[in-house]
DNA sequence: GTCATTAGTGTCAAAGTTACACTTAGCAGT
DNA sequence: ACTGCTAAGTGTAACTTTGACACTAATGAC
């Protein structure tokens, strides 16, 4: 910060604009899906984009994400998994002005959705809320594509190294669904023997004794056990 | 960005101001060493800090941490690995007004360096320069030791990852000299036989045909093969 | 009962990791 | 020129992890 610059007297240089925009992943029907809200005004009016607002000038930046989040789903603080993606602050982004956004992601599972839908916010540049499928955006505003596929590509890195998957999940899930969670984000096959190997070795869920129905044999309920968050996020949980 | 936020008529906002700060890293002396530079005025003033300067307005984030880098240690972009490492924004982390910094991490190669001692800018803040010991560093301005934590964490995570150790060191190197930069970063020992087998499993080094005096039996200089990176960066190099 | 379907476990070979011992090449002292 | 010291550089064998695949278990439909 400001240390080796001319000397500054803050108040006459021109300052950007600092927003914060948050990528919002759930998954819903199987699918990768992200939270998009439809731009009602100049610049980029009608085109999707990444639900995001400025920073207040006493508010943290986490602090703000988390304020959008809430805005923008309805969901509170314990029930999602929320992380600083990058900063993006090309000059031209938004023409408008200079503006600086920090992005950041968060993942919430689908159980935890009181869906916005219809019950959108008064005083709203937007003109409507979607969940579109993360891998097959529409066409986004400003360089909202670039920071998409940035998060995309965080979640699967973090997918691979951490246990955060089971935040996509309600809070009792069966192994299946677990194991379709990180199929869909990774977009490949994994192995139902060695993903539940692997699992059982990392301590990382306990099973309920609740079942599930499905076709065949009924599937147990497993909880995440968040005890067990800090030795995982060390090593890697799966292939 | 700015996109459900209540409508903006940008110019009535106070807004943040933004820098970016770049934690530069090098190897000295078989330690990891980072530059920090003495505070001359309020607030701080006297203590060490990160060197670091405001964004202008018509600069890209990442072209003023290459501006800042080259301001401090005149080393020029080519020769340098930078990266984005996380934005801090908590309000009061500067008492002057609301400062949000987006933090760099630096890795120069010792080779590279004209040493800024001496040398330094005309129009400055700074009192002083110098190479600090990364792991026990003086006492630091603003949030900048939580930043410089921050780094360590970071770039030793990417030296067990990706071949990015190679731009700590000259050009040309001995195998045991990037051994030590990796101990030395890593602050752990690795066993020679394991680290030089990965490493010509890898392909990330071709032999030159100099060699090197040593205390022993010669050692022969190696250089860093670039047109590996690309696959190297994928997966884990060392243990 | 049989069949279809999904849950859940076990095995084994291939690949990777780790610890440690060995050979090689230069230098210095006698 | 031999001996011993130092550090370079290679090899091997036990152990762990991984990946592919086969097997058993529990339920509903017929």
């Amino acid at each position: 910060m400001a240390v080796t610059a001319r000397t500054y007297d803050a108040s006459q240089y021109e300052r950007p604009s600092v927003t914060v925009d948050v990528v919002i992943f759930t998954i819903l029907d199987s699918e990768l899906k992200v939270l998009l809200v439809k731009r009602k005004n100049w610049p980029c009016e009608g085109m999707w984009a990444i639900p995001g607002g400025f920073v207040d000038m006493n508010e943290g930046l986490e602090e703000a994400a988390y304020r959008e989040l809430r805005e923008e789903t309805s969901v509170s603080g314990q029930d999602v998994y929320l992380e600083q993606l990058y900063t993006f602050g090309n000059p031209g982004r938004d023409p408008r002005t200079r503006v600086i956004t920090v992005a950041y992601f968060a993942l919430v599972g689908a159980d935890k959705l009181h869906l916005p839908e219809g019950g959108l916010r008064a005083a709203s540049d937007a003109a409507g809320v979607g969940w579109f499928s993360a891998y097959t955006p529409p066409l986004l505003a400003f360089d909202h594509a670039e920071i998409l596929e940035y998060a995309i590509t965080r979640l699967r890195y973090k997918l691979e190294y951490t246990a955060v998957g089971f935040q996509l999940l309600p809070e009792r899930f069966t192994l299946r669904e677990l194991q379709e969670a990180y199929e869909t984000v990774l977009s490949e096959k994994l192995d139902k023997g060695n993903f539940r190997s692997k699992l059982r070795k990392s301590g990382a869920v306990e099973a309920t004794d609740a079942y599930q129905e499905t076709g065949g044999r009924p599937a147990r309920l497993y909880r995440f056990r968040d005890d067990a968050v800090a030795e995982i996020k060390t090593r890697r949980l799966f292939p």
